[in-house]
DNA sequence: TTGACATGCAACCATTTGGTTGCCTATTAT
DNA sequence: ATAATAGGCAACCAAATGGTTGCATGTCAA
């Protein structure tokens, strides 16, 4: 989980599953393009995401193709992200009454 | 929003979050209650917090209470968890077939 | 008013992170 | 067979991160 969450902390690896959400498959060099970025940064970012199960590779010849894998994000919303929900509003009321309270 | 996946990307602070999501309204040494981290060291964890929107303060005489904000989580979940998830079934039916058809 | 309590600020430190460059290996096409 | 293509490995670097210690400030209670 804490591995989920450092993967997606950093804008690039961001863009990069973005770019997977567009068109699934795709190469390294791929990846690469319109990038400021040489292929080796890219090469380490998507080991992290495939470390945080993020992204799943394929060997396909002297090409490796990354496919994105939704599931680990999925778990986030439904685990974490969910529970913080459902206490919305009641947070918010209390906030309200205690800025109100403030000036007793 | 890369604030908010950077404060997000910490345990510690996730575990802040946790606290104040059980126990709103708490004040710094509270929060600091049976961690293996000094005050100064939550302090940084709080400010980062505050910085990504996810914590609010309030100063009442000389403590200072901490409040979740649970907006900027469930604008992750709206803007970002949600755009993934739509495509999941589809990704992995993708998945499925290139794996199929790797051999060919 | 003075001591205790709650927090703030700054300097410092080790480790991690995000990136680079240079070279090596494996596969494909001519 | 050989050149071009796709990717891997390792060393190195600067900056960011997560933590510490020491001291300062503001507020409350006796």
């Amino acid at each position: 989980m804490d591995e989920v969450f450092k993967a997606l902390a950093d804008a690039s690896r961001r863009s990069l599953l973005d770019k997977l959400h567009a068109k699934n498959g795709q190469t390294l060099n791929e990846l690469c393009e319109g990038l400021a970025m040489t292929r080796q940064a890219v090469t380490k970012h998507l080991v992290i995401l495939e470390e945080a199960n993020l992204v799943t590779t394929i060997r396909h010849g002297r090409e490796k193709l990354h496919y994105l894998n939704p599931v680990p994000i999925h778990q986030i919303g439904e685990r974490w992200i969910k529970k913080f929900e459902r206490g919305k509003l009641a947070a918010l009321s209390e906030l309200k009454r205690q800025l109100e309270k403030r000036d007793e």
